[in-house]
DNA sequence: GGTAATTTTAAGCCAACTTTAAGTTTTCTT
DNA sequence: AAGAAAACTTAAAGTTGGCTTAAAATTACC
């Protein structure tokens, strides 16, 4: 099973690198962005277990971040802990309406918004699908934990690169995902190479789970998706 | 008989100390987690007999370890007795619709613990499967109380890791573990060595078992895991 | 304390996998 | 319908990871 991932989004380098540490220390894997816009995509892309998201932050304020991705499926159920300044008291209450979970207010303690995090994680760990080790959809099973492929019953053999990239596509069913997205998150984030790479191992996925189904779409212009059940 | 082994997650370091004396005392073998990530991981690598669950713990807590216990097959049924401080009753009641068995609300006596822990694991005897002594699968057959293997009813020699290697593998046959998961389970979690020594203990294995069932599979990118009787 | 057994490291080889590159087809635009 | 852009296909080059062996290091056993 994964570890828990937390997005942070804090423009503030010293308190992003204060928060980054601690929240690692503490066992979450973090990622950091420090821009709203980056953050929208960066939370689309990792589906984090929760986002920690300030305030005044450049490109798209925190409100705006909130919404949007309150507005979208993959992203709406993600718990989001705002982080204020002390006195923005009227824009906690906009932020509750648009969907934050809770807040915090600067400055805080450590100590205390770890706390805040673990009864947020809680409160929705439920509804948590992303860590799950076995996912079916349009008749195609991945198991993390046997690592193995199955479509109608029948084994399929991939290439590890094949399995992360099916299993990116299958847990967002109907999602377009582009070349670069698919690259972070199948090959690693620090892999530089060419995106037509992503066309070769597509054609392959597609070629070793058969085409008729059209399992998987191309989007043009952006990339990929994994077709829904029904 | 071998062991029964008990699993104990607690952070507070004192009261782990005294739990694992207490139980290693009593004739139990013990693992000790301090975080809940930790904690799935070394449950569903040890699959000990039971597990004593603090509620109160870092990084995932005991309510969502609970829930992804309960949610993945090997550990499914094992017994969990949860402890919870006073006033957190209505943690119980999440608890126990989570899949815990039974709790203690701390402070406890150590008296009433080890009680608690008897009934569990009695109630739960028939239906021990992960602390079985007596394993086979696709006609390899491993003793642990006669510290003896065989295939179709020929004794094959094992040196003791190859043993170790092997034990953890069956017990959870289609499972693909990774190298790290292997050196942790068969060598001890504190060995320091190459991964690579995976490699050539797993020739030796498939040396000693014969090749032609592949009953060792090889995972390209990841590592081994038993086959599965089909 | 010496010998045997076991475990670990190390190195070369080979097969599998990944990536690039280049030509071809499809799709969109005007 | 022609041209441009994007995606597809294929094959070859490049890279990685696993296998095998042998030798070194460690541990267990007389």
């Amino acid at each position: 099973m994964a570890k828990t991932s937390i997005l942070i989004v804090e423009d503030d380098r010293s308190l992003a690198r204060v928060l980054e540490y601690n929240l690692t220390n503490a066992g979450y894997e973090t990622y950091l962005s420090t821009d709203g816009q980056d953050a929208i995509n960066t939370a689309r892309l990792k589906l984090p277990d929760l986002i920690v998201l300030d305030l005044m932050i450049p490109v798209i304020d925190g409100l705006e971040v909130c919404r949007q991705l309150r507005a979208s499926e993959a992203t709406c159920q993600t718990p989001i802990l705002m982080l204020t300044a002390k006195g923005e008291e009227s824009d906690q209450l906009v932020g509750f309406s648009l969907g934050a979970d809770d807040y915090v207010v600067k400055p805080f303690s450590v100590k205390i918004l770890l706390e805040r995090i673990k009864v947020l994680l809680r409160r929705n760990s439920p509804a948590r699908q992303s860590g799950t080790d076995l996912i079916t959809c349009s008749g195609v099973t991945i198991d993390r934990i046997k690592h193995r492929v199955s479509m109608e019953g029948q084994a399929v053999d991939l290439t590890p690169s094949e399995f992360r990239l099916l299993d990116t596509l299958i847990r967002q069913p109907g999602r377009a995902f582009d070349r670069s997205e698919l690259i972070d998150a199948a090959l690693g984030a620090d892999t530089l190479v060419l995106e037509r790479t992503i066309d070769v191992h597509i054609r392959s996925l597609r070629k070793k789970l058969g085409e008729e189904n059209k399992l998987i779409q191309t989007v043009r212009g952006i990339g990929y998706r994994f077709r829904e059940s029904s």
